[in-house]
DNA sequence: CTGCTTATACTCGTCTACGAGTACTTCACA
DNA sequence: TGTGAAGTACTCGTAGACGAGTATAAGCAG
């Protein structure tokens, strides 16, 4: 599970994707992409194409076959997908679908170091971000439904534009729920957050407060914590 | 707003967080990290860490201040942040709470291409997510309840483990949902997607049938695409 | 028909990520 | 007291990511 691919990057699962309809060469490939709206999902580095493209091809999922120079342009290489290339696809997206893979994103390691602001800050940041969350939805919703109720686009090729609307949902639901916590004072800890900070433990001194007593991270929890990356790392 | 950080790398951020709270060398730091469970929301790279180090001091964000070598082991540089650290910590805090980024991830990237496999397939592969999530959540789900009940850790330091939680319990809910809908044949297209693949569509030919007429993405559609491309790409 | 913008189709070079390797130390245990 | 496993603390090499640059062609406005 999770081996190491011949090439890794998630640009080369769409460009063999796209070569199973007809062979194409390499700005051919991203043009069509970008048509298709697949650039949402999948993030066309012009610099990575290039590279991606040959590494296909020493890798044999593609083999070029045709080079054609039109006037006094570049020469541009066609490329078709091959046997190999088949397979790759096949057992890559098995592993994509079927294996959740541990991802990190931004925001959480925003999030896992956030107490290094005042939590009144960090109340106002989660507040912005949440009303800029819920614009992007709101406006991305609209379009999803218009696409889909249309019916002339076959829900197959908005799926993954369905999955990343509900999680951007998912995460707005999230933000409401803790920044109620902090504006209603529920979360606890916030006194001694907001102290730490008032004492300027973060600005300058380089020194923080020890935690109060009884709120060390106990030995019990390391043992917790670290079981629990062990398990991940398997 | 996402403008280039000097020192890109996300576990920069953590390190630099880490100096607050005394100067560290890099081994150092990179202990400290994975007691204290934030190895968990921060991926430790031992051939980014010191590249990474590296690029801390040559930009100012910390700076050498000792350099011991005990015995016959390898030198240890122990570094402090300075100012600008601080800031540029502060900085990159405000912008990854307070601006929402669009990220990529590699269950998105395979939902793209899912009509490459027969829905069948897709179906026995969501089924597959689906449960090894719903393993995953009720474990760390546990683990958390324990820690935060426990009342010794300050829940501060487990909100990143929190809304982890939280997007990988939506994530099982949106598969639940679509699952369901392969299930009891709700999903629209069902019969022409695996008609496709029973004709071999993909499967050696090369070629894969026309869309049914009317099917076919429209230019409105194409438009509608691009305009949410543009936007997103400001 | 001239100049401007936009699209086409790459190439190049740098910088970074990251795995794999190294070499020494400490501790258990037989 | 020898051996092996686990921990410590890096170093190095290389593949890959990515931005910026380049050169041509096509479209069109005046």
């Amino acid at each position: 599970m999770a081996k190491r691919r011949k090439v890794g990057n998630l640009l080369a699962l769409t460009l063999l994707v796209q070569l199973h309809e007809r062979p194409m060469y390499p700005y051919e490939m991203a043009s069509v992409l970008r048509e298709r709206g697949k650039d949402q999902a999948i993030k066309i580095n012009w610099g990575s194409l290039y590279t991606v493209v040959q590494n296909l091809e020493k890798n044999g999922f593609i083999e070029a076959i045709e080079v054609v120079r039109e006037g006094r342009q570049p020469e541009r290489t066609t490329y078709r997908i091959t046997e190999a290339g088949r397979a790759e696809v096949k057992d890559w997206l098995r592993e994509l679908l079927g294996e959740p893979a541990r991802e990190y994103s931004r925001f959480e390691a925003g999030l896992g170091d956030a107490g290094s602001l005042p939590p009144d800050e960090v109340a106002a940041l989660l507040r912005q971000r949440l009303d800029l969350l819920d614009k992007e939805n709101e406006e991305n919703g609209a379009t999803l439904a218009t696409l889909v109720e249309s019916e002339q686009v076959p829900r197959l090729f908005l799926i993954e534009n369905e999955y990343y609307l509900a999680m951007r949902k998912a995460e707005a639901e999230w933000v409401r729920g803790l920044l109620a916590e902090f504006e209603n004072g529920t979360f606890p800890g916030l006194g001694f957050w907001q102290t730490l900070h008032d004492a300027g433990g973060l600005d300058g001194s380089g020194n923080v407060p020890e935690l109060p007593e009884g709120t060390q991270i106990p030995p019990a929890l390391l043992d917790a914590l670290e079981k629990r990356g062990e398990a991940e790392r398997k």
